[in-house]
Parts: structure tokens; C-alpha cells; sequence
DNA sequence: CTGAAAGCGCTTACAG
DNA sequence: CTGAAAGCGCTTACAG
């Protein structure tokens, strides 16, 4: 590999001059940038990141540190993976990626060594250890999901409480006086995602602001428990008119085990649910629903964070970011 | 952050000593050792990863570089993801994942920069621009996927020759004589995926070894098309009795779709298929299938790529190596 | 508009 | 068993 030592030497300059040819920090002549630009194509000179991060403090390199809860619906989370890496490099990052069980000690890891000059946390949960190891380090972070505590943390999320409303309310709208919320599995709830209580309590508090009859239920996450409680909840209220479903692995089961019951959709039944567009795509899903947004999520935690890592306190306060909830209406109410 | 400097002086020793007490390269009085780690403790000191890797001209990083065709079936490249990275890990190194459109400009450009210590090519196909990116940039590189070429490359692959002479064999153990093969589309094989004609051809030839009526087919990979494709598939062979599933996306949607033809597995099909326990799980795909092993697959990758960083040629001659396809009964064949 | 020099934080041959 | 010093490849104040 050249060094910035070589391009100086076949240029005929120094090596600050080449530096500052390829920063562009100080004005170069037009004869002197064109030996440069020269050299550093016969070359194929680039400058090597190790030296580079060593003067700057600076990496270009961003921490993702993903976490795999061992119960949860794996696809989900790919859909943030390619958004925050393209919005990433779009920005003159890479991506660094940490699946490790142990996500604190990793973070930790990546930030104390220097490796990182920021740190994405997907999939928070309320009491992630995570956040106080982010916390401890004092490196740049964001979170994509809500926890508990967002002192001092730049946080963005979907506006569950509000797409649960809106999903009511659009039933509420169509007639129905009588609908079923499936929300993720309890330890789901009892574990911090504070993603399941948000669209859970939004949903029942405008049930009966509304006089309609919500009947919220736990759905499951892994089969055939899930096709055993999806039977059990619609044997349980025959008389619903509509369901929402706020859980991915059931949804995704749901069309074989409606037409399984010879329900129909939206004659029969009247079904509303919460994905993005690429995961009603694997799965064939034909739900009228909220799009989850992860590539935008991902868009705006990156942004901030970069922002962040740039102007520090200067970027504007800390706080939370709740994306708006969007319905797409693909017929499957009325 | 501390240096190693800060260490030293609260050590009461030479940054030298810090060194070599970390690496272990030379020996230390207990000491002098106790005296430095607790410096090392006291002040939570971790080496600058960029001052190492400068020094050392190594990153303990490898560069991941994972493709994302348009119509590919974004799940299955997940199943990849997470045995790589723990392999990694569990080897010391970390990951900088890369899904640059252009993989083959972020390979060089990882490598060029000294990000990275080698390189894994994600579903590499035949002719993949990224394969001659990686004999150019001189680094250690792993590909998962057969590429026409593979002089002085190492690879690893499933055996997709064997795993299709297994399910027709296991078809006509049972006395199937007339058997349905679903392809990937068209365009895989006219794009290079190998995998789709490795395991088309190898399951022609052993049919017609055997006398087995095969009626091969190319699948699709998006709705509507996929539904529509099988529909005309099952109607153009009524006397098929088993059905060969080679499609990530096709066989997702077939337990649906026998549904609603009124067809039961194995009583009026046999079906067998081809994908890993976790896509099984996640589609709640019933069918004996040929285990894809990503997590195998990936461990096998890693393995041989770091074996290659440390040891370079002597750690064997460049080759190929073709993980043997086991089959999962799941009972959907007789 | 350009160059010589210092220094980022490590590791390791050299010396004792 | 330990230390002083060189040097990896950059960037940037300092000087002209």
C-alpha cells in the first residue's frame, strides 16, 4: 500500500501538501493539485484509516449493537440494518456490527478502544443495560426504542401510542363497536418493551374515550403456540367485528389460519395491524396497517447521531423523537 | 481515555513493560504485574484500537460485504449474519458490515484503507464483480458461494449437487416416479447464481439416472407472481406425486397456497424442500427439507479466513469447500 | 502558496 | 526482568 510519503515523493511536494490537496483545508495550486491527483492515481493512493483515526480521534466508523432477545421475530429487525447502513454511509460512515449476548460489555468495548465515534442501540427495552454502559462512556449515541429513562440520551421511536389510536379510531370509523387488540407475548411486556404497554394502554384508553368494546389479549411468538392462541382469542369473542394485531410473528400466520376458519377478510372480519412495507411483502401479509418505518427511523437516528458526534451539546438539546404513524390502506376493513 | 502512558506512570514502570504485560511476550515479576493491572483497573485502560492497528498493521477487524439483490429474498441473508459475527468473535475479531450497491468499490475501498484484516463475499454468484475487486486488493478474502472462477480463492459452499441427488433419491426411495422441481427464477440462473443450476442439473441427471419422471420449472420470487406461477405449475402436472421446493420465497407461500387447493401433505403431495431450521421456524414450513446450515456455513467461512489472515499461504492451498447437505424429516413426504 | 516538524498511542527490536 | 527510543502514517499548527 502507498503512503501519503510515496504521493509526496512521485508529486514532488511535501506530504503536508498532499494532505491538504485531498482535505481541500488550504488553497493549492492549480499546477501543484494536478502532479498530486496524479500521483495519487498512479498509486491508487488511500489513505490508511488506523493513522488517520490515530492524529483525528476521529473513525468514521459507527457502532451497531443489535440485539437478539431469543424469543423475538428475527426478520423485524433486519429491516432497520439496511436503512442505517445506507443513511450511514451517506453520511461518510461505516458500520461496525455487535450481536454480542452481551451488548453492554461489547458497547463498552467499541467505545473505550476508540473504535467507534458513535453508537446506535436498535430494539431498547425499558432497563437495557446498555444504556447505562452508554451512559458510562460518554461517546455519542442514539436509541431506536423507548426505554424508560431518557435522561441525557437521544432517543427515536415509532409513536406507538399513536398509531394505536389511529388504528381505533379507523375501526371506531367503519361501524365497529366490538374489536380485539393481539399485542406481543407477556414477557414481552413484563421484560421492558415499552412498545407493547404504549400501543396497548393508547389503544384501550381511546376504546373507551370511544364506547367501543376492546378486548386485549397477549398473543405468542413462536408455533404452534401462536395458531393455538390466535384460535382460543377468536373462539373467545365470537362477536367481534375487528381485530388489530400488534404482534409479527401472529400476523404473519394469520391469513393460513383465517382461511383455515373460513374467516374472510374483510367480510367476515375486519383485520388492522402494524408492519413496514417490506414485511408485509416476505409474507404475503394483505393487512390495511401502519407502516412501521424502520428505514425512516433509521434515517433519522443516524442523522441525529451524526449530528451529535459533529456539535456535541451545540446540536440541540437531548430528547426523544417519536415518529408519526402512517396507515396504508390495503382493503382489508370496511 | 487513558493511555498506556497513564498506566505507566501510575505503575511506576516504562510503557514498555504495560505492553508486554498485556501481551504476555515477555516476562514480568508478579510484582511489577500486580502493580499494572492495578493501574490498568484503576484508570479502565483499553489500547487505542487505531494506534494498534498502526502500529501492528492489523485491525482484528474483518470486512463483511453482504449483497442485496433486488428480488432476493432478504431473510435468508439474515440466517448469515449472526453465526458469522459470533464466529468472528469468538476468534477476536470484529465486524464492519458494508451493503454498498457497488460491493465491489466498498471492498476495495475497506481494504485499500486498512479497515480491514480479510474479507467475507456474501452470496457471491458467477461473475460477481466484488470476486475480481478481492484478487486485485491482495487481501485474505472467504467467499460463501461458488463463483465460476475460483483460482486461487478459498470458498465455501453447500454441496447443492448432493442435496438435490438426496431429495430425489429420498422421492423415489418412497416410489415417487413423478416428481415436480421448483427453480429459482429465471433470473438467478441468468444472473450466475450457481446454486440454481448446481442443484437443477444434479437433480435432472439423477431422475433420468433413476427413470424418474422430473418436471423442472423456474420459480418466482414476488407476489402476485409467486401464487400465480405455482398455481400453473400444479395444474400442468395433475400426476406429479412429490414436489421439489428450490425457492426461498415459493416455499414460504406454499403451505397457503396447498390450502386453498385443497391439497394435504404428504396424503395427495409429498413435498420436500431445501432452507435452514430458523426460515422454517420463522414461515412454520412443515416440509422434509435438506438443512441450508448458514450457521455451519459461516462458522466454516470465518474459520478458514482467519486461518488465512494468520497463516497466509502456508495455511494451505487456495480451494473449495462443499459442506455436505443433511436432510430434517418433518414428515411431509410417504 | 508551500514545507519542516511535532505528535497522536501504540509495539518491539535493542541494550543492559 | 526492565527501560529508552524508534517508527507505523497521518494532520495541522507554525513559519516563511
Amino acid at each position: 500500500m502507498a503512503t501519503i510519503g510515496d504521493v509526496a515523493r512521485v508529486a514532488g511536494v511535501s506530504r503536508s501538501t498532499v494532505s491538504y490537496a485531498l482535505s481541500g483545508k488550504r488553497s493549492i495550486s492549480p499546477e501543484t493539485r494536478r502532479r498530486v491527483n496524479d500521483a495519487i492515481r498512479a498509486l491508487k493512493f488511500t489513505p490508511n484509516a488506523g493513522a488517520r483515526s490515530l492524529r483525528t480521534a476521529q473513525t468514521g466508523v459507527l457502532g451497531l449493537l443489535v440485539q437478539f432477545h431469543e424469543d423475538e421475530f428475527a426478520p423485524a429487525m433486519l429491516q432497520y440494518l439496511l436503512p442505517i447502513t445506507e443513511a450511514a454511509r451517506a453520511l461518510g460512515y461505516d458500520i461496525l456490527i455487535m450481536t454480542e449476548n452481551d451488548g453492554a460489555e461489547a458497547l463498552t468495548r467499541a467505545a473505550e478502544s476508540g473504535m467507534v465515534d458513535g453508537l446506535v442501540l436498535l430494539d431498547v427495552i425499558d432497563g437495557d443495560p446498555r444504556v447505562d454502559a452508554l451512559r458510562a462512556t460518554q461517546q455519542p449515541g442514539v436509541l431506536i426504542g423507548l426505554p424508560g429513562d431518557t435522561r441525557g440520551l437521544d432517543v427515536v421511536d415509532l409513536d406507538f401510542a399513536a398509531a394505536a389510536r389511529n388504528l381505533v379510531d379507523h375501526l371506531y370509523d367503519l361501524g365497529h363497536r366490538d374489536v380485539v387488540l393481539v399485542s406481543p407475548p407477556r414477557h414481552v411486556f413484563d421484560r421492558g418493551g415499552t412498545y407493547s404497554w404504549r400501543f396497548r394502554d393508547a389503544a384501550v384508553q381511546r376504546a373507551s374515550e370511544l364506547g367501543l368494546t376492546l378486548t386485549a389479549r397477549y398473543g405468542e411468538s413462536q408455533q404452534p403456540a401462536i395458531d393455538e392462541n390466535l384460535h382460543g382469542i377468536l373462539d373467545e369473542c365470537p362477536d367481534a367485528t375487528g381485530i388489530i394485531m400488534h404482534n409479527d410473528a401472529s400476523v404473519a400466520a394469520l391469513p393460513r389460519l383465517l382461511h383455515e376458519r373460513g374467516v374472510r377478510v374483510p367480510d367476515d372480519l375486519s383485520v388492522v395491524s402494524l408492519y413496514s412495507r417490506d414485511f408485509a411483502r416476505w409474507f404475503s401479509l394483505p393487512y390495511t396497517a401502519i407502516e412501521s418505518s424502520p428505514g425512516l427511523l433509521g434515517k433519522v437516528a443516524i442523522t441525529q447521531l451524526t449530528e451529535r458526534i459533529a456539535h456535541g451539546d451545540e446540536a440541540g438539546p437531548h430528547g426523544t423523537r417519536l415518529v408519526a404513524a402512517e396507515i396504508i390502506d390495503r382493503g382489508s376493513t370496511r
